[in-house]
RNA sequence: GGGCGCUUAGCUCAGCUGGUUCAGAGCAUCUGCCUUACAAGCAGAGGGUCGGCGGUUCGAAUCCGUCAGCGCCCACCA
């Protein structure tokens, strides 16, 4: 503790040193990364971010685990902020705010990452064993792990660190198999032959979520099939008919070597797995491919045409190739009519040697022309898009290609390493998913889980009506491992763990069987398979369900993501909260947008756009940046990130200090409050209190820019630009005016306020002045300082209305000041044109508007004098005389403007009210409201042409 | 192809169930100021027929239709 008590003090402590010296001797300008360290290390000492269950309303929130060995980037500062605003508003609410940090293993990526180091090294991956490959990735993620995690602290980020959890670590890694083997045993995992999407680069399967479509210009390739057994065609008559064929409507393509479909495909290397062709029965084009078969050019296997309507008769020819092994379309209509699939790729999308065997295999059924075919063993081995070209420029020499053509298409893309997938049969665990969103959709539609912003729901909805089975297994090391184990003797047991298993195992297949003798699944479970669990998982409510920290902390309260990962993640953790814990995971969904660079572009490594936030904390102050993010953060847009927001942010904070060093700078002495300052006094007190209303309302609906914007201008424009005018003591003689005790406790006051409601928005500047604003006892923090305001009432509204007309009145005289260039020093002299005193209801406000707008006097004045300027201020009209510094054209033709401008807006609201159905129709109170503009507003013309009349 | 959303000042956005003299905010811009808290500042000013058209209504930025432009999500058209 000895350590913080030298840092506090290390603060410019200000307490009993008020007086004398302008600013308190404090520099003008506020520098942050002298504050920031000291105040986070401040909040560690004492514990200040931790939270333990208690007899408070728990807030808990669970942070989106960021990639282990990832760093911190402009999408973490927006997510992170927003949370740690969140919990920090929650804590001072007096709820027991817990905020549990970690990080995700993210396999794919993590994987990918330590391959290539080690290819950096020389060592491939197939080289390794898995365990001297987990050593290495274990190595990599100590190195790096938790980087991003210490970024966060930087931020400002107040996560209860004691509580750091990692999804491999241990609890994570039991609570996943056991969730695992629980769904296995209630039947909703199971494992199969499936076509699934794969990824060649990674080497493993990804699930529907992990593809992603990307728009590429591709050709579209017209193959030549010919049709078989021309010669037996012929003899039954069959070319005689070709005429009547054409004239019911028939596309037949011929040739020299005889007639042939044609079919259009973006992937010629496919017809090597080409099984059958598939024409649509209704299709007029292909009626005379019925029950005919034709040759695969180049492969020569002779193949059926079948029908089915699934074929679009509007796409290419009307005739589609059939390769099961490697479309899914394709599969489905294999399955259906039962074709072989010939799965033509090696696993990293090079051409397989089976492609030449299942070519010998096929010449040597069916006898074809020569020149219809070449030999398949050329294309063993080469890459597939190396094999297309080279395929396309084969048949195109062999007169096997009817024409190429430009097409635009969408390419399913692996989401990690982006090299397109490759459909590919293979053998997976899938979750059913059925019964999962059964489970999960009501909560959201019916707003037990809400959505911010709502129009989520719609997405959500969507994707669970149509869900599919989740594929759930990674072909990686990295993960956890799946916990199935197969015999010897075929067959597989699942099981928490090996004994477990092989007690199984024994009661399958005799007591003889041994450990040695089962062999644990190679596959590792999709990332996701662990994150869905987080929100339960972190408080080990999978391994103890119902132990004190779930009752305690779960369902947690906000979720703050984006809108990318509502299906890989958000949906998922809805549906294991349910199935888990029977209850929703969090009661509120807070999306984000993406943040992308000012002009819109999306944050990019290779664009070089997306700025370092450590360095952008680094020159504007975590404060800073997090304003800047914050300011223009509305809840589900997109983010214009313009560091300009930040260079704003440090600027508020720096008026923010420098506010601080004018109060903190006062002489106090025990003299009499004046008027002004007390006026201003109670305006600043009530209008506090309708802030704190407004605040609080955004706050409810999530709306933090408008809740910073409108504390923003509380401190810059209320309380800094007139409240702090208004108290501010006069200098006499060139000194300092001491401020009277009232004003300055009231003041101090006020600002303490003001610290609370930006703490959450701006936790370091406000610390540190909370901290110096009175005497603290060591330990307290301006993080567990409760806002209690009492309730606004209409008086105080009422007040806050009239001092807006004084305002007005005080720009308007400033107004003037500035046309006529007059300097600020020079004092003038206001007239208020009224009929006695009490008829200008602003009267009680001269004293300030005295001091605002520096006048010698105020004066009731039933005729204005002449030479002055005029202006009007609600109803009443006011005037600054000018003895010759007027310009009584210009101000003839001000205010005949003026004049102009009202008796239209007089003559707008008169054609209303003479509408007899507005005044029928419309409520009383508006109609009410209308004839008191066209009261106010011939009062206004009656003065003005008064006015006029006497220049 | 289906669904959702957006279009308000130079920029980024508020404007909730139609009616507070409602057309707003911040930034940027312009003018004048180094006035002993702050030039990272102070004071003042200008700027929009609320995307187009049509409709409902006493009344439309707000509701409906339609067109245009933009964005996002989903989808098996080879």
């Amino acid at each position: 503790m000895s350590e913080n008590k030298t840092s506090k003090e290390t603060a410019p402590s200000l307490t009993g040193r008020a007086g004398g010296e302008s600013g308190c001797g404090l520099p003008p300008k506020y520098s942050p990364s002298e504050v920031e360290g000291k105040w986070y290390q401040y909040w560690l000492d004492n514990k200040l971010f931790s939270s333990k269950p208690d007899g408070r309303e728990p807030y808990t929130v669970v942070i989106p685990p960021p990639n282990v060995t990832g760093v911190l980037h402009m999408g973490h500062v927006l997510n992170e902020t927003i949370q740690d605003i969140l919990v920090r508003h929650a804590r001072m609410e007096g709820k027991n705010a817990c905020w549990v940090p970690g990080t995700d293993h993210a396999s794919i990526a993590t994987e990918a990452k330590v391959v290539n180091r080690l290819a950096e090294q020389g060592i491939k991956k197939t080289d390794l064993t898995r365990e001297e490959f987990l050593k290495h990735a274990w190595a990599w993620t100590e190195e790096h792990g938790g980087i991003i995690l210490k970024q966060l602290r930087k931020l400002g980020c107040s996560c209860d660190w004691d509580r750091t959890a990692f999804t491999m670590d241990g609890p994570r890694s039991e609570s996943v198999i056991k969730v695992f083997v629980d769904l296995y045993r209630k039947g909703l995992i199971y494992r199969g032959v499936r076509m699934v999407n794969w990824d060649p680069k990674a080497l493993t399967a990804l699930s529907d979520e992990e593809v992603v479509y990307k728009e590429e210009h591709t050709k579209l390739y017209y193959m030549k099939y010919y049709l078989e057994n021309l010669e037996g065609l012929d003899s039954l008559g069959y070319l005689d008919n070709l005429e009547n064929l054409e004239s019911a409507g028939n596309v037949i393509h011929r040739d020299s070597r005889g007639y042939y479909a044609v079919v259009a495909t973006t992937r010629p290397e496919t017809i090597m797995g080409d099984v059958a062709m598939c024409i649509n029965p209704n299709d007029p084009k292909n009626q005379w491919l019925k029950g005919k078969k034709v040759i695969v050019p180049v492969v020569g296997r002779v193949i059926p045409v079948i029908e089915d309507e699934y074929v679009d008769i509007e796409f290419g020819t009307g005739c589609l190739k059939v390769t099961p092994a490697h479309d899914v379309n394709d599969y489905m209509l294999g399955e259906k009519y039962n074709l072989e699939a010939i799965d033509i790729f090696n696993d990293d999308a090079t051409l397989s040697e089976r492609i030449a065997t299942a070519q010998q295999a096929a010449l040597a059924a069916n006898t074809v022309p020569d020149d219809f075919v070449i030999g398949l063993e050329k294309y063993v081995g080469m890459e597939r898009f190396a094999c297309r070209k080279q395929i396309a420029e084969d048949m195109v020499a062999a007169g096997l290609m009817e024409k190429i053509e430009d097409y635009d298409n969408k390419i399913g893309c692996s989401e990690r390493t982006g090299v397109p997938i490759e459909p590919k049969l293979s053998m997976q665990w899938f979750l059913k998913m059925q019964h999962m969103a059964d489970i999960s959709l009501a909560p959201v539609m019916n707003d037990d889980i809400q959505f911010y912003p709502a129009k989520y729901k719609n997405t959500y909805r969507h994707w669970l009506e149509n869900i599919k089975d989740w594929c759930i297994s990674r072909q990686l090391w990295w993960g956890h491992r799946i916990p199935a184990w197969y015999l010897p003797s075929g067959g597989f047991v699942v099981a928490e763990n090996e004994q477990e298993a092989l007690q199984l195992a024994r009661e399958k297949s005799g007591n003889n069987l041994q450990l040695s003798e089962l062999k644990q699944d190679e596959d590792a479970l999709d990332t996701w398979f662990s994150s869905w669990l987080w929100p339960i998982s972190l408080f080990d409510g999978i391994r103890n369900p119902g132990n004190e920290e779930m009752k305690y902390y779960y369902p947690t309260a906000d979720l703050v993501t984006g809108p990318d990962i509502i299906f890989f993640w958000v949906a998922r953790m809805i549906m294991a909260g349910y199935e888990y814990e029977g209850k929703m995971p969090f009661r509120h969904v807070y999306f984000t947008g993406i943040v992308r660079d000012k002009l819109g572009r999306k944050m990019s490594k290779s664009l070089g756009n997306s700025p370092d936030p450590l360095d952008l904390i680094e020159r504007f102050g975590a404060d800073g940046v997090r304003m800047g993010m914050m300011l223009s953060a509305p809840a589900g847009s997109d983010i214009l990130f313009d560091e300009a927001l930040c260079e704003q942010g440090r600027n508020f904070n720096n008026k923010i200090w420098n506010a601080f060093r004018l109060v903190k700078g006062w002489e106090v002495a025990d003299v009499e409050q004046p008027e002004a300052a007390k006026l201003a006094t109670q305006w600043f007190a009530a209008k506090l209190r309708l802030a704190a209303e407004e605040l609080a309302d955004d706050f409810s609906k999530y709306r933090l820019s408008e809740t910073l914007m409108t504390v923003y201008r509380l401190f810059w424009d209320e309380f800094s630009s007139w409240y702090l005018e208004m108290v501010k003591p006069a200098y006499v003689d060139g000194k300092p005016q001491p401020v009277d005790r009232t004003t300055y406790d009231a003041t101090l006051q006020y600002f303490e306020v003001l610290l609370k409601m930006m703490h959450p928005f701006m936790p370091f500047i406000t610390e540190e002045l909370w901290q110096a604003l009175y005497e603290r006892q060591e330990g307290e923090s301006i993080m567990r300082a409760e806002l209690h305001l009492p309730a606004a009432t209409e008086e105080d509204r009422q007040l806050c209305a009239d001092f807006e007309a004084v305002k007005e009145v005080v720009t308007s005289i400033r107004a003037i000041r500035s046309q006529k260039n007059i300097a600020p020093k020079e004092k003038l002299t206001l007239e208020i044109v009224c009929e006695d005193k009490q008829s200008s209801t602003l009267h009680s406000f001269n004293v300030a508007i005295s001091k605002m707008a520096n006048l010698s006097a105020i004066d009731m004045v039933t005729e204005k004098s002449k030479g002055s300027a005029s202006f009007l201020v609600g109803t009443s009209e006011y005037a600054v005389p000018l003895g010759n510094l007027i310009d009584l054209d210009a101000e003839r033709k001000k205010l005949e403007a003026e004049l102009q401008r009202i008796e239209s807006f007089l003559a707008s609201v008169e054609k209303k009210l003479a509408n007899e159905r507005f005044v029928q129709n419309a409520p009383a109170a508006v109609v009410e409201m209308e004839r008191k503009k066209q009261a106010d507003a011939q009062q206004k013309i009656v003065s003005i042409r008064e006015t006029l009349a006497g220049m």
